[in-house]
DNA sequence: CCTTGAACCTCCAGTCGCTAGAGGGCCCAT
DNA sequence: ATGGGCCCTCTAGCGACTGGAGGTTCAAGG
């Protein structure tokens, strides 16, 4: 079974540009051509895809994402590596969660001392300009 | 009282490339210069740095900072615009909450599903592969 | 077989929010 | 006056794509 850029495109998700963008930056290997130049595609490269897909939407960062494509090489290597990468990015979650809640929290606080007064009495832009409780940025990425 | 860029980038926590940045991009007002050229920046300066920073670190997108930015320029305006744009900010990181929530979800799933095997029968690569259960991109900017 | 128009091709530029480096000039304490 | 730390501008780069221009190929209908 092969497949045109655009049905490959149908089948993931994932737009016919990025496609060849994966294919320039090495995580999909290149396609065969028609006559006339199309890029053919196989159902490896539908699975390979997918899992690129995937794994991104899980918010696995490219090093860990290339590190799984490299085990799923290799049938016969020890399966604790995914799952020490899949557990990682579980605690990832987490911290993020965690940062998301307090933010919330922060947020929720600033605006709740709005009295729907005049800007000029207004506590949300007045907290916002205090230099106090700096928080730490939130990690790239999602 | 004036400040060099570095004093601003102390009390502020932004980079001085950073601050240079968000001067050519019309976050900042141009800052004055001493004879030799260097900028000098006013307490008016370390406000509204404080606020960008803040509202950054809070999570707002760039067209919400500048609506805030706007308003705070207008102190006679009335109060209820920040509060929707903050309640809209709140709205928005309980969506992202909700979603990082599934992500864990599935890939605690995923990961829990692992039996120490060989990556041949490893269900995280597996279920990376699989083309079921797509989910929605997460929005950008973190 | 021919036409048509959708899908495909390559190449290049732009996005966002910064960050880093090169190559120099300024400022001020000693 | 000198040292070295801070500052200046300009340019390029990051990640992860996205969009457009300008041209070619494919497949279906007539």
């Amino acid at each position: 079974m092969t497949y045109s850029i655009g049905e490959l495109s149908r089948l993931t998700g994932v737009k016919p540009t990025t496609i060849r963008w994966y294919e320039s930056e090495g995580w999909l290997h290149a396609a065969e051509r028609s006559e006339g130049g199309h890029r053919l595609y196989s159902d490896a490269h539908l699975g390979r895809l997918t899992f690129i897909r995937h794994a991104r939407e899980l918010g696995f960062e490219s090093e860990a994402i290339r590190a799984l494509l490299r085990l799923a090489g290799r049938p016969d290597a020890d399966c604790g590596e995914a799952h020490a990468l899949a557990s990682a990015q579980v605690r990832e979650i987490d911290a993020r969660i965690e940062r998301l809640a307090s933010l919330r929290a922060e947020l929720a606080r600033i605006a709740g001392h709005c009295l729907g007064g005049t800007v000029g009495e207004c506590r949300i832009i007045e907290a916002l300009a205090e230099p106090a409780a700096r928080l730490t940025p939130m990690p790239r990425g999602a």
